[in-house]
DNA sequence: AATGAATGAGAGTTCATTCAT
DNA sequence: AATGAATGAACTCTCATTCAT
């Protein structure tokens, strides 16, 4: 693909207190409304500017293009998965694995339960992910994961480390997303989470070489799917 | 999401022989042309018309509309997957664990051949996506993988084998796709794929509750990252 | 309205011999019932063509272009509408009222029965209007009424006739048109008939001056409505 | 015929104070030049849009789309005519037939002065013609007729006046409409509505059953095209 | 600061007509 | 004679963005 169009993104008035301006939250919430309501295609600042009671010119007082709109929904979204991460993954009161597992059962829960915004937000992916700030933010959620892996795999090599870290993280971010895309039931969102869990953990153990304890909870019989 | 249009999507006239058309082949290439170059957003009937030397009307002769173009090459690219998924992992003369690293080995190089067709496919699946067509296609893939997990865990239960070749397979897509949308090296391909068949064949593994033989090479040793 | 397009509308090739060539005539078949069936802005060439079971390249040997089939259609129709007027009016065995009355019920009825058709031609109007043939047709039905208020009004001067003929005329068309616009059960077609040759031969008895015989079978009771 | 489209057709945005909005008025103007001028098939939203001197997106923020235009034009239409009808009709300072006889006058004189606008209009009929509105619009101009009928009639049993009433309105409408698709001169007019009148005046008489005082002025002599 | 009317480029799609075969 | 693929102008409608008030 060849390099296209990469406007400014970021909001185009920074608040002046973080919190402070309603207009912001107000249009953020109308945003996620229309997204889930309409789907991307129909997804318009005109939309969205009714839905929020604020006409389109405060709109633009706040945003600079659609692109922003929907790049703020995002990161706002990735600031969530990370603060999620972080919280689940540095309790260090648990065994690593136990700790994964938390947040896969967790994280793919909250994926099928936004699923409708997260999909038209992935639909309208091409609109802000070209952006220079979409690359920025994505690279922080890195960091939390690292730190897990080097409690986890203090011996591994760094390279193979950060390789199985990638790819952890990786796979609980798209297979929780292509789960997600179709609608689930509660029992089915467990289910498969277990799964992915078990994969995730069968994978660590291999690489540290040994059984790392409690990965899983030894009470209820193997089989994930047994289970159902 | 509330649901939204999904009119017929397949093609209007099928072409007497097979591959006598060169109009359809024509078109198809300069929409494959359009959407690496321009971009999902940039993919007009106008733009594809003209890259193919053609005007929009025979287009439509050929299309009844714009999604039937991008679902006609998604399906392309679901038929190339299924093929080269049923080769490889049907292939009885190896290991079925040597099978499915050679198949993810050969998935993520694809996906990365075709970055950016696929990611700008996957950007205009809303066209397509919800359209009946779609869903039939992709149930189809589904039974290579299950025939293939009857082969390698005659032991487990159904329930628990379906789920993680669900699981299998949604993660080696998934994870391919989303690995694929940087642009990567080589070395890279290699060293992901490999940690990838690592993950999935621990947890294959697990699953027999054996060591499956031959399950990855002897020789060098361990980690895939160390390797490069 | 200024003067627009007026390209030759009349038949390209005519028939060697009248009514031989089964082509033209499936042509106009089919054009009836696409008119019918999808309406004047559906009514397409290629739409025709097929219904016909022929080749838009056949259509064009026979009719230079769109405005000419649905021209053909017209004049077939006003040819058969004044034959049937001719057939009713000019039977002397019966008195001139009776006579105009039968041709009020069976213009009317006939309306209504191929209402869909005339709708749609009538819709279709703006595309042969214009052509110089169709003045030229529309003409000629015009002797026939003229004939006939000689005969009923002997004594009235010619320029009085014409008009009370015009009007006469006019009138059963326009109101024929207008009525068979709504889907009519029969007995409402009865019904407005009776009323509107009431109004037609009210109109002309009041022109003759007197009470011409037989204008209304004496026996069921007067108004047209009570009977219903 | 099939049932088709039948989209909304009402104005997009009522503006504020009725006459207040010049644009709309501007583009409804507009509209009938274009349709005097061009004709129904040659009536576009850009034609309409240039006339007016706006942007084609600025009439399509204050009409839904075309046929609402076109519908608009024959709503005033509509509303023209029901005030003219209504102010006639009810003048009882006059004999009723009398009051029935300016009408007409009025009336067709009318269609003949915008015949241009109204040819082009009722071609235009297909595109709003199946809406609700306009079956809604078209019933209210009943009433006054049906007012005046009784006046007139009062003896008659209603479903016959209703019947009479009907067949009055609907020959008023439609003959005007047909006598003005060709262009006239003033003495055609003249002469062509005093003998719609009289028709008119005497199917009346006769279902009154006595000669209705003043029907027609007594001193000009008698026959409508002797005066010519 | 806020509004929302106005803009106009651009998209998808249709269809009368032609012409090489 | 017959075909039907190909054409491309024309049409309706949408929507991001601006700017006078």
């Amino acid at each position: 693909m060849s390099p296209r169009r990469s406007p400014r993104i970021s909001s185009r008035k920074e608040p002046q207190q973080a919190r402070s301006n309603g207009l912001v939250d107000a249009v953020l919430r109308a945003a996620v409304q229309v997204l889930a309501k309409e789907g991307a295609p129909r997804f318009t600042m005109a939309r969205v500017a009714e839905k929020a009671g604020v006409s389109v010119g405060s709109l633009y007082q706040y945003f600079p293009n659609k692109a922003a709109v929907l790049f703020r929904l995002q990161t706002d979204e990735w600031r969530q998965t990370t603060a999620l991460t972080r919280a689940l993954l540095e309790d260090t009161t648990r065994p690593p694995l136990a700790r994964l597992r938390a947040l896969v059962h967790t994280f793919v829960q909250s994926e099928c339960d936004e699923a409708a915004v997260r999909v038209a937000l992935s639909d309208a992916a091409p609109l802000y992910r070209d952006a220079p700030e979409a690359r920025a933010v994505r690279a922080s959620s890195k960091v939390t994961f690292e730190d897990f892996m080097r409690e986890l795999l203090p011996a591994t090599p760094k390279p193979a480390r950060m390789l199985a870290g990638d790819l952890v993280r990786t796979t609980l971010s798209a297979v929780g997303k292509a789960f997600s895309e179709s609608p689930r039931t509660p029992e089915e969102v467990a289910t498969y989470s277990e799964a992915l869990a078990d994969m995730l953990c069968a994978y660590l153990e291999t690489l540290s070489g040994q059984a790392v304890a409690t990965s899983r909870p030894p009470a209820p019989r193997r089989s994930a799917a047994k289970r159902r």
